[in-house]
DNA sequence: GACCTGCTGCGGCGTG
């Protein structure tokens, strides 16, 4: 058989003789055979520099190297990825191999120059990289110019795919995927680079729906490093002063075990990294030691965060980042000696690719710190802080991490938000467009496909009754963008599907630190604490939306907001099943030891190692759902509709119980019957997407009974309930 | 109950 490098051109060969390497990684040698060898579609899955962008680039760049020379013109290969970042650091990585083979390279996002877009238009060639919002804009802006630009592409590679799997971004480009391939009249073959997946058939799936059986995996065989971990607990507002806060004897902890190496403590909040990045920085102040922690999120300026990331990669000086999950994925920012982890994370699958940062070199382990804080506990305490949930749900998310389980993507969301938006995008394109033909290439051809017919006429009718209108139709039927639509197409802010929030900039002397929410109420006068600094503000500009400040000796963080997460099953599964066992985990403290063992002696106090519905107080109630964010947050509404309060935890429900409502046990057996559970009696807010404020409410419901909430749920979770809860009483 | 991501066209000015 021939070898994976004899497959290869020849100025690719000379490419990777010049760079020293002994052999080619397995990954790459699979890929060099699969993409060289036959035309599929391929997923390549590999953790972080694992070396999956030679896998797909040395094998799809001697495919163009080998093609006919003199052709019609237009970019021979398309790469997508979701950061700017990302194709910088690519743009450069490719450069070096395409130098040999004299095949152009073009970076294309929002900071690269105008004069290079230009005149890569005029005469494309070679690789093109660019984001979805960018490609978006070629198709409003340049759509004429698609199919000449995208006519000789032999393939497409799409970058971090595990990140677009089913999400806002992900429908947004499998969608322009498919207007592009209808533009040229063809299929191009796709090439999907990505982070371990938590369920490839339905990454092959997601990569080509119409032939997903034929797409080929190619993942990383095991290989992982050594993992060490330890979990530590904490105590908050005890009684006794003498014992000093968490966050100072987790401060302490940090700066004790990770000073003089490269280190990722991943706060949970941008206010948390705000919090600890303060601390520790005093400390090395006070120490009279060189400052090696910094705060790295995505309100930080852009400077701020370069600086970061270039300690952490050139690797000089020892460098901690507290950090969002900015430092997640994206850019290559070398080994770390641990990862540290304060508070539960929200999914497995982040727990694990924040790990990934750590033990990539030979010998050297992956090393976890997970730190949990929880409350002190007396009378008045809440059964969510006597159940220790927060370490709870660390523990299970833990042990489903060891089985090397994560979650998969969510499947069957509408994203009419979406849809709203490649409407208004192809309208754009095509200067006007038939019903049917949308529906074609959006809900057939296109990943709307959840999407029918009947629903998307509803679509239609709601943008055409928006106030201003967002389209019209003419006699002969034809939609073309009416008032609002054409506003909001022709401003740069349209290309993004995504909502972001309003902000203050902030300036000391005349620097951009980063910037604020504007639901920050902010006076000058006021103290705050930023990118791990101090500062008193000295003036706030309403209207330009900025925030004048200078340097000072106190302050209070500030508040970033959010939105709430979802919760798997599985890992709320498991933290019941955590409650119920006895076992002692090794890789815990004493303090966590004595946590854990006092949350699971509650849990069976309250009965629920047997039931699932627990009175706490006077018509207060305590439900075991045992189940994850969507089908818990489902039971709720349907409580709330029917008159009760009712307040979300991880696997519980607390209900209190007004006057007029029946008896809980009569509500859950009219759900385990299937009445009808009137959801959206209550009015809850359901605009949580950048194009939700143009849906009826109607189709706003639709919509977030596809993600949100599952109402098919209902019936079986109530039965469950009532028949654990009989069992109960009869022992 | 949290986090992250992205962006065009054009006018005005200076320089070779």
């Amino acid at each position: 058989m021939t070898s994976a490098f004899d497959k290869l051109a020849r100025p690719v060969q000379r490419w990777i003789r010049a760079q020293g390497w002994r052999e080619l990684r397995d990954i790459q040698t699979r890929a060099i055979h699969v993409i060289r060898d036959c035309q599929a579609d391929v997923i390549v899955a590999a953790s972080t520099a694992g070396g999956k962008t030679e896998a797909a680039f040395l094998p799809l760049i001697s495919d163009v190297l080998e093609a006919e020379v003199g052709g019609i013109g237009g970019f021979d290969l398309l790469y997508i990825a979701p950061l700017k970042a990302l194709i910088t650091d690519q743009a450069n990585r490719l450069e070096a191999i395409c130098q040999e083979a004299e095949l152009p390279v073009v970076p294309w996002h929002g900071d690269v120059a105008a004069s290079i877009k230009t005149r890569a238009t005029k005469r494309p060639r070679g690789i093109l990289l660019i984001t979805p919002e960018s490609l978006e804009a070629l198709f409003i802006r340049r759509g004429l110019d698609v199919p000449r630009l995208f006519r000789s592409v032999r393939a497409v590679v799409l970058d971090e795919v595990h990140t677009m799997l089913d999400s806002e971004r992900g429908v947004q480009l499998r969608s322009l995927l498919t207007r592009l391939e209808l533009a040229i009249g063809r299929p191009v073959r796709r090439i999907g680079l990505s982070a371990t997946l938590g369920d490839m058939a339905q990454a092959c799936v997601y990569l080509r729906p119409d032939d997903a059986a034929n797409v080929q995996a190619i993942e990383a065989a095991g290989g992982e490093a050594e993992l060490r971990l330890q979990l530590r607990g904490y105590l908050a507002g005890g009684t006794d002063k003498s014992i000093p806060a968490p966050t100072d004897l987790i401060a302490k902890h940090i700066f004790d075990h990770l000073r003089g190496t490269d280190n990722l403590v991943f706060a949970g909040s941008r206010q948390s990294v705000e919090i600890y990045a303060d601390r520790l920085r005093t400390m090395c102040e006070d120490a009279r030691l060189p400052q090696e922690f910094y705060p790295h999120h995505a309100s930080l300026s852009r400077d701020h965060r370069d600086l970061v990331e270039r300690r952490l990669k050139d690797g000089r000086l020892p460098t901690t980042a507290i950090c969002t999950s900015t430092l997640e994925l994206g850019i290559d920012i070398g080994d770390v000696s641990c990862v540290a982890q304060i508070g539960a994370p929200f999914s497995v699958a982040s727990l694990r690719q924040r790990l990934g940062r750590s033990g990539r070199r030979a010998g050297k382990p992956a090393i976890l710190r997970q730190y949990a804080v929880e409350a002190a506990l007396d009378s008045k305490s809440s059964f969510a802080d006597r159940l220790r949930l927060g370490l709870i749900r660390s523990t299970a998310m833990i042990e489903l991490l060891l089985e090397k389980w994560c979650e998969p993507a969510q499947t069957g969301a509408l994203h009419l938000s979406t849809l709203v938006h490649q409407i208004l995008s192809i309208i754009a394109e095509k200067g006007g467009a038939h019903a049917p033909r949308l529906y074609r290439i959006l809900c057939q051809d296109g990943p709307f496909r959840q999407v029918s017919s009947a629903i998307f006429a509803d679509v239609l009718r709601a943008m055409g009754q928006a106030d201003p209108a967002l389209i019209e139709q003419t006699k002969d039927g034809l939609l073309l963008l009416g008032p609002m639509g054409e506003t909001l197409v022709s401003h740069y802010s349209f290309y993004a599907v995504f909502q972001t929030p309003e902000e203050y900039r902030l300036i000391s002397d005349g620097r951009e630190l980063g910037t604020l929410p504007v639901d920050n109420m902010v006076a000058p006068g006021m103290m705050l604490i930023f990118s791990g600094r101090r500062w008193l503000v000295q003036e706030v500009d309403d209207r330009a939306k900025v925030i004048l400040v200078t340097p000072a000796k106190a302050g209070t963080p500030p508040i970033f907001g959010g939105d709430a997460g979802i919760i798997h099953d599985v890992v709320i599964e498991r933290m019941f099943s955590v409650l119920k066992r006895n076992d002692c985990p090794a890789y815990m403290d004493a303090t966590a030891q004595v946590l854990l063992a006092e949350a699971r002696s509650n849990f069976s106090q309250m009965q629920f190692s047997r039931g699932r519905i627990a009175q706490i107080g006077e018509g207060e109630w305590i439900v075991a759902t045992g189940c994850g964010t969507v089908k818990t947050t489902t039971l709720a509404f349907a409580l709330r509709a029917r008159g009760f309060t009712v307040q979300i935890y991880d696997g519980f429900l607390e209900v209190l119980i007004a006057k007029c409502t029946q008896p809980l046990e009569v509500v859950l057996r009219d759900l385990a019957d299937g009445c009808d559970a009137k959801l959206f009696a209550d009015n809850a807010n359901l605009m949580t997407e950048k194009f939700h404020p143009y849906l009826s409410r109607r189709l706003l419901e639709i919509d977030a009974l596809t993600v949100r909430l599952d109402e098919s749920c209902l019936p079986t979770l109530s039965e469950t309930i009532l028949f654990d809860s009989q069992l109960v009483h009869l022992a």
